[in-house]
DNA sequence: CCGTCAACTACCCATTCGGGTTGAGCGGTG
DNA sequence: CACCGCTCAACCCGAATGGGTAGTTGACGG
């Protein structure tokens, strides 16, 4: 009650599942700086609903009947960008919760979480950060990099032999060593030392990884092959 | 020691400040799981160098005499993509931070962590993880939406299901069966199963010619999968 | 209740791969 | 000349792959 009474963040909740949805607004009610304006079953419902309470951090359940909390998080967000988004998922939806991401969510909650978890992601969110674990921020981190990547690359100077290239070639048609041997009118173990030799400047495990890297390789190039 | 070694995780150190390279080594050196195979105290010297010692993890400082920590990330990372960065930085450089993540650093460590929290980092990454903090969370979160506008569909390219094309995507990878199980939380057999009927809608007869083919399908859709 | 289909799991087997190592011949360069 | 990179070749071995066959489960529509 003093001259500078922070604004409360408003949270609104959208989890079919009624008990968990009850209790996650007791969780935010019972935060000082919080308070929780719609419980709402549905992202249907929710996306009514939202312009209304115009909450500042809306917790999304990810799985919803009809429309999917990926879906109504990238309608939100195109409707209300400056709503956060903060997923709340089952452990172990790591396609969906990146999908989510992706669609404009700035973090995700576990089911089980603790209130405490709860809390504190709804602080971190609104103190500008991005509550994740481990895994998908650097998934995301991962994402991200190959983007800006894109702007200014020029990649490695990896440069292949021209009887790796070759053989380079051949593999990313899809054939087998045998294959390219024959191809090449070469031994197979020499098909097998000079694989070896890509995968190395290539910096590649597999013949996969080498076709595809070589491919990509090329896309920017002179495509003489 | 039981049956089940694992491998170490070779850590190196580019920094030019002695003492505190140094330092990190003693830190990295404390770890059961990880040693430190080399501190270099510039840009150059580490790029030279880490081709002999192939460290899983690189800390390296964002100032460098010389070439800079974000443009050595750059190169190293074009380089050596499989090698994670995480830069050692004086706090709140955000800007270079951010930077620096664009260059491909996976996470970042502030120069006056306590031992526990490099620790901590250097386990973040080895498992997957991406340490920072929750405001340099949020703006990789939030350069990341800008990027792609969609949010649901799960088109199957050509015929493929959706776990066909889950399949496909990681195949088109480099992954191998096993890798895929782990990630898709299947039975190496079920990945083998999928395959199959890859190669069969797609005519192919190998891996490297299905992930071809599949990342031919998408190219003109979503840049992410 | 039954048929169909996608997803999932399993086992067998011959072949292929990837990795490590070694080595020879050749041409260019310091 | 010695050294180095490219090409070609071979051997070993454990793991991965593809091909075939087969069975279970759950969802959906007849």
């Amino acid at each position: 009650m003093n001259s500078a009474p922070r604004p409360m963040i408003d949270v609104a909740i959208v989890e079919d599942n009624v008990p968990l949805g009850e209790s996650l607004r007791m969780v935010v009610d019972s935060m000082e700086q919080a308070r929780c304006v719609g419980v709402w079953t549905s992202a249907e419902e929710g996306l009514r609903k939202i312009d209304a309470f115009r909450p500042a951090i809306v917790l999304m359940d990810i799985n919803l009947p009809g429309m999917s909390g990926i879906e109504a998080t990238a309608r939100l967000k195109r409707e209300f960008p400056e709503i956060q988004v903060i997923i709340v998922t089952v452990h172990r939806e790591n396609e969906k919760i990146f999908e989510a991401l992706k669609a404009g969510a700035c973090g995700y909650l576990i089911k089980r979480s603790r209130a405490s978890d709860v809390r504190q992601a709804i602080l971190d969110v609104h103190n500008g950060g991005a509550p994740m674990s481990a895994e998908i921020a650097r998934r995301v981190v991962e994402a991200f990099h190959s983007a800006p990547a894109k702007a200014a690359p020029e990649e490695a100077a990896v440069h292949l032999s021209v009887r790796e290239t070759e053989v380079a070639k051949l593999v990313a048609e899809g054939l087998a060593n045998k294959e390219i041997a024959d191809r090449l009118d070469l031994s197979i173990e020499t098909v097998r030392g000079h694989l070896k030799k890509i995968y190395d400047k290539l910096h590649v495990r597999c013949r996969t990884e080498a076709a595809v890297k070589y491919l990509d390789s090329i896309r920017d190039r002179n495509p003489f092959g």
